[in-house]
RNA sequence: CGGGGUGUAGCGUAGCCUGGUAUCGCGCUUGCUUUGGGAGCAAGAGGCCGGAGGUUCGAAUCCUCUCACCCCGACCA
């Protein structure tokens, strides 16, 4: 047993000890349901290892609670999403999930939704919903409060659940019913300030992808009356997704260069099966790649459809009152829980981005009943913490072969084997998820490679 | 919403056609042995068979209704 002498509660199923911000977590007193079975309505992988993993438990079709473990990578997600929108000016901000009926009835999309609507009365009867997305909520924010193009350009950002009522919900949290979204709402005094956000946006999700550990493709999206190529869809590439990408080879290697350009991208081919049409596709045959995607981000300009509808006016440099340009932007961020997955696994299980995963190191402390073992194990969990990296120690009196399956399959990117070998010779083994390389070294070494992965 | 299918212990399942109060594996509990890739033996705990109604001496099984869930299609971050 791991005895750090700062403990209260070693029996206790909490959070006892923090210390540099992050906290002891002992997998034998962690709530991590695996499963070795599949349960019976999870077809595709991302869905399956979820719930073997102990990331998720359903609590309606489509609808999903968020067990320890899965909530530490949706916060990953989450955080990540935010530094990029706040890097790029963003106001970070919480709309309620219920919205009352009047502003939909408003902007008229509250007859055009459908069914995919989720509609409440509350106890006065009064008609209200629950949000399926905030473009109205957001322009009556706006209208109240901006007054002057003075206070343009603005955007404001949330990360807040959503509910669709899909027909079908299906694959887990990747397409769900209730789903985790960060949408962005700009406002623009005209065309040219709107484009530039839009530009900004884009090259921005490229970024917080590509820090997601992920290749994003943008796909050129219908923009509607407007025109032009003020809507992309990302998608990033799994087998399994749900729409065929028709894309320029040239955007592997331009979207993994350091800079992004904006006008190169976006000029090149890259669209939908719905878009694509080999007559008229400018790519040659054999630079033209052919993929399956998974949407998991989308950005449009919209242009006055809502400050116009709603009534949101600023009063302009000439003294006269206009309708500032919008476009919204959203990333699906429950999902992309599920699309990491899909593009990140193999036979045994997950294999997490470093940048999400739920913990940075395992530490499988084979003997833990063995002094001298469970002692090294402590001794480097405890470096590793001070040190603010997030490790999860499985203490558990399990078999090895148990303990191996249960680091493969939860996909922490590093696992840290002490055994009974060390004990004699001083070495544990570092090995790398992904790639299954296995080094020797000290306990000092491995704090020091870890050192230097911070900084 | 149209078409197809499934509900039996925490998970995966057998039994249903041919009615007689439930099978097996995993997991869980206890003990002994084991210990570098999901251990072995032994002893246990756990199920109003999705729900309601009906047929019958008797229903997991047959009939009717209902609810939930899954798959294929059209829609979507």
């Amino acid at each position: 047993m791991c005895d750090f002498s700062f403990q209260m509660r070693p029996e206790a199923n909490i959070m006892y000890f923090k210390l540099n911000r992050k906290f002891v977590m002992r997998l034998s007193r962690y709530f991590l349901p695996l499963m070795k079975e599949t349960p019976a309505d999870a077809q595709i992988i991302s869905h399956r290892l979820m719930h073997r993993a102990g990331l998720i438990h359903k609590t309606s079709a489509g609808i999903y609670s968020w067990l320890p473990l899965g909530l530490r990578v949706l916060e990953n997600i989450e955080r990540i999403v935010r530094e990029e929108q706040d890097r790029i000016g963003n106001h970070y901000i919480k709309m309620s999930t219920i919205q009352p009926a009047d502003l939909w009835i408003e902007s008229g999309r509250y007859d055009a939704y459908g069914k995919e609507m989720l509609r409440i009365k509350d106890r006065h009867d009064r008609d209200f919903l629950y949000g399926p997305t905030n473009e109205e909520q957001v322009t009556d924010i706006v209208r109240t409060h901006l007054k002057s193009y003075k206070d343009l350009p603005l955007n404001l950002y949330q990360i807040q659940w959503k509910f669709r009522d899909e027909i079908r919900p299906r694959f887990g949290v990747m397409r769900g019913r209730e789903f985790l979204m960060k949408d962005g709402y700009s406002f623009d005094i005209n065309f040219e300030s709107a484009k530039k956000t839009y530009q900004d946006i884009f090259q921005s999700y490229l970024r917080t992808f590509r820090r997601l550990g992920l290749t994003a493709i943008p796909v050129q999206a219908d923009s509607g009356a407007i025109g032009g190529n003020m809507s992309h869809e990302f998608q990033i590439l799994a087998e399994t997704g749900e729409s065929t990408v028709y894309y320029d080879k040239r955007y592997e290697e331009l979207a993994n260069s350091s800079h992004i350009d904006f006008e190169e991208l976006s000029s090149l081919y890259a669209v939908d099966s719905e878009k694509h049409d080999p007559a008229t596709c400018p790519v040659p045959e054999d630079q033209l790649l052919i993929k399956k995607g998974i949407e998991v981000g989308h950005i449009f300009y919209f242009g006055t459809k809502y400050s116009a509808a709603m009534g949101l006016k600023v009063t302009g440099s000439d003294g006269k009152p206009f309708h500032p340009e919008m476009g919204s932007y959203g990333i699906g961020v429950s999902r992309l829980v599920g699309a990491i997955i899909e593009a990140s696994h193999d036979d045994k299980g997950i294999i997490w981005p470093e940048a999400v995963a739920p913990f940075k190191v395992m530490i499988i402390d084979l003997v833990n009943s063995d002094d001298a073992t469970s002692s090294m194990g402590c001794q480097l969990h405890k470096a590793l913490i001070s040190m603010g990296i997030d490790v999860l120690y499985d203490d558990r009196d399990e078999r090895p072969g148990v303990k191996f399956a249960t680091a493969d399959l939860i996909g922490i990117p590093y696992h840290v084997i002490v055994g009974k070998r060390s004990t004699e010779t001083g070495l544990v083994e570092l090995k790398h998820r992904k790639t299954g390389q296995v080094q020797e070294m000290t306990i000092d070494h491995v704090i020091e490679k870890f050192k230097k992965d911070k900084s």
